[in-house]
Formats: C-alpha cells, structure tokens, sequence
DNA sequence: CAAATTTGTCATAGT
DNA sequence: CCACTATGACAAATT
C-alpha cells in the first residue's frame, strides 16, 4: 500500500524538481550500459593481471635459481659383477643381522625416486640399498625426508654458517649445478688429501670438509666395515636410514677399475635435493599459486616471521571470522577464498557496525565514525572523510543553517524557488546575509531544495534519521499536502538509500583493500617460502657434499685382506640404520635397488 | 573543455 | 507486507 503510493509519489517528485532524471533514464540502459560496462570491465582486469604476471615472473626467477642445481647428468658407470658373488652374499647374511631387512624397499624407493635421473646411469645401478636399515621402520616417503633433512638442516645450518661459509658463499660459475655432476673418472690418490679429491664439482667445496675429513679414523681393511659414528654424527642421524652406498660411488679409487665403471657417483643426495627438492618446490609453487598450500604455508608462517599479513588480517576481522566464517584453521588456503568472503563479511560485520551507530544517530556521530574510519584504516580513507564532509546533512552546522534557510525560502513559490535554487541568485545583492544564504543553498542537496520548496516544516534530517515510529508521529503533527507527503517519503527514501550507498561504497573500498593487503601479504610470503626453499637446498648441497666426500674417504682408506684398496666398481658402503657402515659387493646392492625400484612408485599412487 | 572521480538516485533483491 | 539495507548501474556534480 505505502509503496505503491511511494512510486506514485515519486514520479510526482520528479515532476517536482527531476524530471531529468526520468528523461536520462529512457537511454540510460541502452548506450551506457554497453559502453561504460564494458570499458570498465576491460580495464579493470588489464590492471590486475599485469600486476600478476609480474609477480609471478619474479617468482619464475627464483624457481630457475632454485633449478639451477639440478645435477649435471653423469652418464656412467657399469655394474661390474663382483667375481664371488655367491661369497659375499654369504658373508653378508653372517655379518649383518638384518640382511634382508624388509624395509630396504622403502628406502631405495625414495631414493631412487627422488633422484631418478641419477640413479639410472646406464647400466649401473648406483642406489645399493644398506642392508640395515632399520633406522627406518616406517616407509618413507619424499615428504618424510624433506622433514627430516630439513629439522637437520636447521641444525646444521648454524653450524654450516658459521664454519663453513665459504659453502655458502659458493663460488662463482654456479657451483650449485655443477657440484652435483661430479666427474666421473678423476682418478682419487689415497695419498692425496680428501680435500683434494678430484671429485669435479665436490672439489670446490671440499676445503670445508677438510677438518673433519681429517679427523675421521682410518677404517680397518675389513670387508664388513662397521663405521662408529664419528665426529660426523650430524651426518649420521641426519643420513642413518639413507642408503649411501650407491651414493658416493668413488670411481676409482687408486685408480682400481676405472673402465667398466662409468663415471658415476651417483648420489642419492644429490637426486634427493635435484629432483626432490625441486619437485616439492614446483609442487609448493602450484599450491601457492592456486591458493596456497594451507598446510605448509601455515607451517612456515608459524615457523617466521609473524608479520605477515594474515595475522593482521585476523586482527582486523575478528568478529566477523569468529562469527561469519567459523572455520579459520584453513587460515591461508582459505585466505584466498575467504578473504574475499571473509573481507566482505568482515567489512559488512565492521561496518554494520559503524552503520547501526550512523544511521541511528546524527551527523555528528557519523562524523566521528568517519574520521575513527580514516584513521583508523588506510590512508585511502582521506576519501570517506570527503565524502562524509560533502553530505551537506552530515555537517553538524546544517540543522541551524536549514532552519534559517527556511525561514529565507518560506515566502517563495516553490516551483520558482525549485528552479532558481539550482542557479546561485547572487544578483540579489543584498549584503553577507545574502552570500550566506548563497553559501548555504549550495551546501543544500537537491532533496533539501525540494523539501524547502514543498515548505516541509522539518529538517530533511529529521525525515530521514527519525525512526518510524517517530517519523509517522512527526508527520501526523502536521496537516500536510499529498505532495508534501510524497516529497517526504522521497526524501526518506533518498536519504537512507544515500547514506546505504555511501556504506556500501565504503565497504566496497574497504573490501578491495583487504584484498589487496591479503595479496600483499601472500606475495610477501610466498617471496620468503622460495627464499627458505633456496636456503634449505643449499644447506642439503652442503650435506651431500660432506657425505660425498666421507664416503670417499672412508672407502679409500679401506683395504683388504692383500693390503690393496677396493674398487670402487665392486664394491659399495652401506649406510646403516644404526650408524654402522657395510662393505658390499656392488651387486648385492644393485640387486636390492632393483628390487625396490618398483615398490616405492607403486606404494606412492 | 574533456576526462576522471564522486555522489546521488533508482531499481531490485534480500533481510 | 512493511520498512530497511545492500548493491549494481547511471548520470549529475565535482575535480
């Protein structure tokens, strides 16, 4: 009923005072909705994907330095057949308790997953599984060693920083790439210092290893080489269920055998940090890009800095996740998602806040909330202030100057008072009272012009703010016109939807900051998560390399029962659970990374 | 004066 | 249903 007689009304109020408004809206569905839509739309996503596309070129940066370590493919080796196979099948069984350890699958698995590229040499099978591994019991799988090398690396990294800078201070050409391929045949001298070995790329860093390398204790000549864990127990743990043997696969020792064997020391570090590594990373970037991988991010984000935006945002919508989201724990995946939901949700919450307090009261109160809004918030905010001031109705000033612009306006005839309002009168030159009345006519909105016009014998703040209830009481206190009636229906009307609309556009601003802040905040981290990936590689470069060339070591120096070294074609070490250290055929071990090679790719799908 | 921004309105949908 | 609020779209008003 009202409503109808709303609409009614309004086409009577534009009769009145905008009929503009009716003539512009016959073309304004046709041209404008066309034109101006798609303009805007166009340019509005040619902003934001730029923005994008930089950002993921930067990130495409790091990865290509993340991928510089890939390893150099060695070609290689070839499985020499150890002459008594049969022997030292036997020997193994005897000496090692665990010699058929169930559990070998899964190491190799990894490994040879991790580093498929490395562990295929052709012909040779470098990842000879330790036959005792029961360090590990439960398979184990990439992530599992991604964790563990990385709480290792964590360790090591004090360590490795502070003694070892000189790792991380790599050398020049892309000691990275190249530390991996290490050349196969450089003939290794006993005599000569470990450090020294030219084991290509290891060479470079092997002045770190020095020290230790120095101090390790010269194993004895004995097939089986039980190795006690020495100064290098970092290594040990870090490493005790990873199979080693086919690792570092010193080609020629003494320069026993250095033909069949193709120059591969395979490691299965290297593989494990090359394709491991970058597999997780290139993993890690897709779940980032698509929306963050909620478990890892999260991980990080507790591990580093807290800075980042999503605590922030969590303090500024608290409410509104608490009450309209529920679910938070997903905090960065869902941060995507829900901060487009959360942000809108949480500005709603916030600002119906701020609405409820706006609306009911006056001006005056809006005004605060407007100016608690601009500090409170971003810098971009200075507009809501603007806009705020520019509502004539929120000027606290404005109920004393409408009183006395009514009192100007009464006598006027309203169609004519309607019509010369909008052009400023100042002919009438009648001294500062009438520049002040000018003054205030233009700080009048369309609405107020009208309601003087009508002669409505109550301020436009009053129609608008005032509650039902009171309003109907205001509006039966007087003997008013259907068109007066009308008018202040419309100006109600107006009104609220005016302030609305300037809620709403606040809260749209505030949306899109959100937003932007939640971008801000997931390019910062998804900046410092490739960072960390970068550091992580580097320090697991430095593992391997230590490993590399203590494996080296160590099977260099070992003999056997005729005083002559081992070749390093026949024969492997083992690296077991419990930190022992095993001497076996080569065969042995190809056979073992054999037989694991397929459970591990099945076990993973 | 034109282009870009702001604001006010309207129509609608939703509460 | 009423009275409002929220929001997209348009156009007038401002910058």
């Amino acid at each position: 009923m009202g409503w109808e007689s709303h609409l009614t009304a309004a086409s009577a109020d534009i009769d009145l005072g905008a009929g503009r408004e009716i003539f512009d809206y016959s073309h304004r569905q046709k041209e404008q909705d066309v034109d101006k839509e798609l303009a805007d739309g166009v340019e509005q996503e040619d902003t934001w994907p730029g923005e994008g596309a930089e950002v993921l070129a930067r990130n495409l940066l790091v990865d290509g330095e993340t991928g510089e370590s890939f390893p150099a493919q060695v070609p290689g080796g070839e499985d020499q057949t150890a002459l008594s196979l049969e022997e030292c099948l036997r020997l193994l069984e005897a000496t090692c308790p665990f010699g058929e350890n169930a559990e070998f699958p899964a190491d190799i698995s990894s490994l040879t997953e991790a580093v498929p590229s490395e562990s295929e040499p052709p012909g040779l099978q470098n990842n000879l599984l330790s036959p005792l591994l029961t360090g590990t019991e439960s398979p184990f799988d990439l992530e599992q060693q991604w964790q563990d090398l990385m709480s290792i690396m964590e360790m090591q990294a004090m360590e490795v920083n502070t003694s070892s800078e000189i790792l991380y201070n790599a050398p020049p050409g892309d000691p990275l790439s190249t530390n991996y391929s290490l050349a196969p045949n450089t003939p290794i001298n006993q005599n000569v210092s470990l450090h020294q070995a030219s084991l290509g790329g290891c060479s470079q860093d092997f002045s770190l290893f020095s020290p230790e390398v120095e101090s390790l204790p010269v194993a004895s000549s004995s097939t089986l080489l039980p190795l006690v864990p020495s100064n290098s127990t970092t290594l040990n743990s870090t490493f005790s269920s990873t199979n080693l043997a086919g690792l570092f696969f010193p080609p020629q020792l003494n320069g026993t055998a250095n033909d069949t064997a193709g120059p591969e020391l395979p490691d299965p570090l290297g593989g494990l940090l090359d394709e491991a590594m970058l597999d997780e990373i290139s993993l890690m970037d897709l779940a980032i890009e698509e929306g963050f991988n909620s478990v890892q991010a999260s991980q990080l984000e507790e591990e580093f800095d807290s800075d980042s935006g999503l605590s922030l945002d969590s303090s500024h919508s608290p409410s509104s996740l608490s009450s309209s989201e529920g679910s938070s724990s997903s905090s960065s995946s869902s941060s995507s998602s829900s901060s487009s939901s959360s942000a809108s949700s949480s500005a709603s919450s916030s600002f119906s806040e701020e609405g409820a307090v706006g609306y009911s009261s006056d001006s005056e109160t809006l005004d605060l909330e407007e100016a608690e809004g601009a500090v409170g918030y971003q810098p971009e905010y200075s507009k809501f202030c603007r806009m705020s001031y520019q509502d004539p109705s929120q000027l606290s000033c404005l109920p004393y100057l409408e009183h006395v612009g009514h009192n100007h306006t009464y006598n006027m005839a309203p169609s004519a008072l309607d019509s010369a309002d909008l052009p400023p009168p100042s002919s009438l030159k009648k001294g500062s009272k009438e520049k002040q009345a000018d003054f205030l006519d233009k700080q009048m909105s369309r609405d107020e012009h009208r309601a003087r016009a009508m002669k409505i014998p109550f301020t436009n703040d009053k129609i608008i703010n005032l509650p039902v209830e009171e309003f109907n009481e205001l509006l039966s206190k007087y003997q008013l016109s259907e068109a007066q009636l009308s008018l202040i229906r419309d100006i109600r009307r107006r009104g609220k939807n005016k302030m609305a609309a300037q809620n709403c556009r606040k809260r749209k601003l505030d949306t899109i900051l959100n937003l932007e802040r939640d971008v801000e905040d997931l390019q910062r981290d998804k900046a410092r998560l490739l960072r960390e990936k970068v550091e992580f590689l580097r320090s697991l470069r430095q593992m391997k390399q230590k490993v590399q060339s203590l494996y080296q070591e160590v099977f260099g120096r070992l003999r056997d029962e005729n005083g002559r070294p081992y070749s390093p074609s026949q024969y492997a070490l083992q690296y077991a659970g419990d930190g022992s250290v095993l001497l076996i055929p080569r065969t042995l071990a190809d056979q073992q990374a054999r037989r694991q090679e397929r459970k591990p790719k099945d076990r993973r799908k």
